[in-house]
DNA sequence: TTTTCCGTCATACGAAAGTATGATTTTACC
DNA sequence: GGTAAAATCATACTTTCGTATGACGGAAAA
């Protein structure tokens, strides 16, 4: 910034002399004078509308950003107390949601690093207190009752 | 921007009459010429800066677009688009609903008054279409693309 | 008109899911 | 330290699901 200013005033000297020069050659021409002044006028304009774009060039970075959002299953928020009143136990909870994300059995029981027949008991179980007999049933009623997302 | 054009020169012509009145004033005093041209030079080059600013200062402005594209249950459109080019057809996105329903394949028969074999069939090639090999993952994927609320 | 797609149904088989029952081991709480 | 709830696992059995294959009639498109 400073460098430029120093250049901008560089500048201004050098044209200073150019027109001091010009201005002895034409000044007993006295007609020429309006012309003189006019050109100069417009000459310093113009170098002004110059000088404000090179100051203001980098401010004039337009960003427009699209920013595709997804915002789904409204933001969910669980129900700690609906668990507890349907004593729905944390890891039946977490079978529950691996149901949910479409996992077999067997995917779940080496998700979790049991056995199957583990996550067998977990979903019988699971099924009773949520009063359904297929997971697919567990999964509807589960998120009408905003157990999952 | 027209408007404003006229405007400036308008501004011109009359700062040009001054001038020129001014010029007349000090005209005989020599060696206030050069302070005369100098106020000019550095007036001129202030009012094409401002009208730099000005003609500018709208591009200057930073717009940071967020299209939030929310997805939920309620406002749900669905895309036949994508049905089409996933080439499943009336009966099998019927199906699929029933599915997403937690229906089983009997009682999705009974309600739709066919064999419980058709519809194992209508199901089968709808996996087969959504590239899932259980009706939890369909129902997962269907949701996931939009097919289904 | 012929072909192609859709919807229907069947049989058979294998895979996954779900139920019932019982047992052992953790974990948590009084 | 004892007790209750939770987590683990197993075995056996039934039900549901999913695949493969073939078939048939109707409707729409070529």
């Amino acid at each position: 910034m400073v460098k430029k200013i120093l250049l901008y005033g560089a500048v201004l000297g050098v044209l200073t002399l150019i027109l001091k020069y010009i201005e002895y050659k034409i000044f007993v021409k006295d007609h020429l004078m309006e012309l003189y002044l006019g050109l100069l006028a417009v000459f310093f304009t113009v170098v002004g509308i110059w000088a404000g774009l090179k100051l203001t060039r980098k401010k004039e970075v337009v960003i427009v950003k699209e920013v595709p959002v997804i915002i789904d299953r409204e933001n969910f928020v669980l129900n700690e107390n609906l668990l507890k009143q349907l004593s729905i136990s944390k890891r039946e909870y977490e079978v529950l949601e691996l149901i949910a994300g479409g996992l077999s059995n067997q995917e779940i029981a080496d998700k979790l690093f049991v056995s199957q027949n583990t996550i067998k008991t977990h979903s019988s179980r699971l099924f009773e207190k949520l009063d359904v007999s297929r997971r697919t049933q567990a999964v509807e009623k589960a998120k009408s009752l905003g157990l999952i997302p």
